[in-house]
DNA sequence: TAAACATGATGCCCTCCCGGTATTACTTGA
DNA sequence: TCAAGTAATACCGGGAGGGCATCATGTTTA
């Protein structure tokens, strides 16, 4: 078996890409580091990386180990903590994941319900895209999540939180504001658009490809946050979609108008949690939230 | 930190609840075992076992961080396999370009067969022309092209997937449907061509250049995809030479007609790859599809 | 009631692992 | 061809960890 050490090893150098810098972080030298690598190496049976004399770069499988191994060190780092929190007195605690869009609108209501139903628990939060939170929730490193679909509802439990409209933020100086009217899709043939990430954004890039003519010569940027999208257009990169709590962001500069086309209130957010999770904070949670499982 | 040495000593005595029985578990004695508790007690900071000297108990924070414990041993034993699979090819990620004629025919049958190889591999597509294949493979953005020559054989290898004729496709009420002949040059010497780019599918045009004589007059569009030559076909703008797995698009009013002069099989489709790529899902493919490097 | 037993903790020794220093091997760029 | 940069190797010393012996303490038994 390998060692903490090796692993903390491991993650500097894949990072530094050197060892002498690796080392060098580290508070060490680089020959032990040297070794630590290779005797890391040898336990996991495969060459994590590819040291020609003058670069180190991460082969394939160290790609993927570099993944478990900062996996396994959030989850070395945290075990004491909970161990200690609860040895305090506490009742245990939960780990909430969001993504950043919903932190606008429904995070701190819920919050707040969270809070009356059960005070004594601690709550740890993360922002984090839906993928990394269904990740989450299957390695049991999250409780709950608040995320969009789609999702495996083998697994998973939901319930629909909250649903809303989708808008167009635009600069505020833009002619379009003037309109007074719903936007059309033809409205915006010849604007600049940015975009939803298909990948990092799937939810919104596949809602917005399916409620609105999309003209992908007008994409500009592809971005995967919406805070990041309302920044551009403050900017007058171009127009956004982006959902109605984002209204709430506050930020100068931006117009939000309303869509003629498509669905009233198309875009959901669901609390989800994994079927089998047996965290009892989590489960005193559910029942006074009264989520029944659908 | 703590050691994994550390977390097997405590799992075993949890479930033990016997430090001597818990020793000869681990092939060691009892003495160190207890320091090894009491070393993980002091960096957890928190009391993980109530030892009276008669009995041995889990307290609360003891069995939050029994569970930890697992989940980590867990994946500090998964990560490994993970790796070891991934460095042998067995798992991780293949991003395969293709061009769009080449999705009408060898496409489905090739990707069964990767299927069959390397069943645990995730398949990413992108249709793409060969020369967006080529800057990806280029760049490693790209591990496999299904592409047409002509590539740089210093930079690429490849291997002949699949040749096959060319035929002309016409609209199906047209006079040369009737010939119940194999067309020669000459019949087309007064007909509308729909023609291929000489930049964007330069492959196609290069071919047709060389086998038939074209006259460039008689070209109405130039067009750099085989599906937009057959629905320009159908709507009657003319003539165009396709490979013949277009034949499989099955648009209507469209008749593809045999061709007499030049080669029998002249249109070539390669899969290409870079010489120097070391993703080894594609080293394994490559080895089990007997793809030979020439 | 006292002796035997069971069991976890402690003391001490020894080995082996790990880190540091010095050096080597190799590549690259001037 | 030489200087510089960088990872690997050689060698050494200190400390962590395991084993053996023993202790401390509580329980069972005669």
């Amino acid at each position: 078996m390998f060692t903490f050490d090796q692993l903390t090893g491991f993650i500097a150098v894949a990072e530094e890409l050197h060892f002498g810098r690796a080392a060098e972080r580290l508070n060490m030298t680089q020959p032990p580091l040297s070794r630590q690598i290779q005797k890391l190496e040898k336990t996991v049976g495969a060459e994590l990386l590819e040291r020609d004399n003058r670069r180190v770069e991460l082969t394939a499988a160290g790609r993927a180990f570099l993944d478990e191994a900062r996996r396994l060190m959030a989850l070395a780092s945290r075990a004491p903590v909970t161990a200690r929190r609860i040895a305090s007195g506490r009742q245990g605690h939960l780990r909430i994941g969001f993504t950043a869009a919903s932190g606008f609108s429904i995070l701190g209501p819920l919050l707040e319900e969270i809070g009356a139903i059960v005070p004594d628990v601690d709550i740890d939060l993360q922002e984090l895209v839906t993928g990394e939170q269904i990740q989450g929730l299957l390695t049991g490193e999250l409780d709950l999540g608040l995320a969009r679909p789609p999702f495996d509802t083998a697994v998973f439990d939901s319930h629909l939180l909250y649903r809303e409209s989708m808008v167009l933020a635009v600069p505020a100086s833009h002619s379009l504001a003037d309109l007074n009217r719903d936007i059309r899709n033809e409205d915006l043939k010849d604007e600049p658009l940015i975009m939803h990430s298909p990948t990092q954004a799937r939810y919104f890039y596949d809602l917005v490809v399916r409620l609105h003519d999309i003209r992908h010569e007008n994409v500009v940027h592809t971005v995967s946050q919406i805070l990041t999208m309302v920044s551009l257009v403050a900017a007058k990169r171009g127009v956004a979609f982006v959902p109605h709590s984002a209204t709430a962001l506050g930020i100068r500069g931006v117009s939000f108008l309303r869509l003629a086309s498509g669905e009233e209130e198309p875009v959901e957010l669901h609390a989800i949690w994994n079927r089998d999770a047996k965290n009892p904070a989590l489960v005193r949670l559910l029942r006074d939230l009264e989520f029944a499982a659908n």
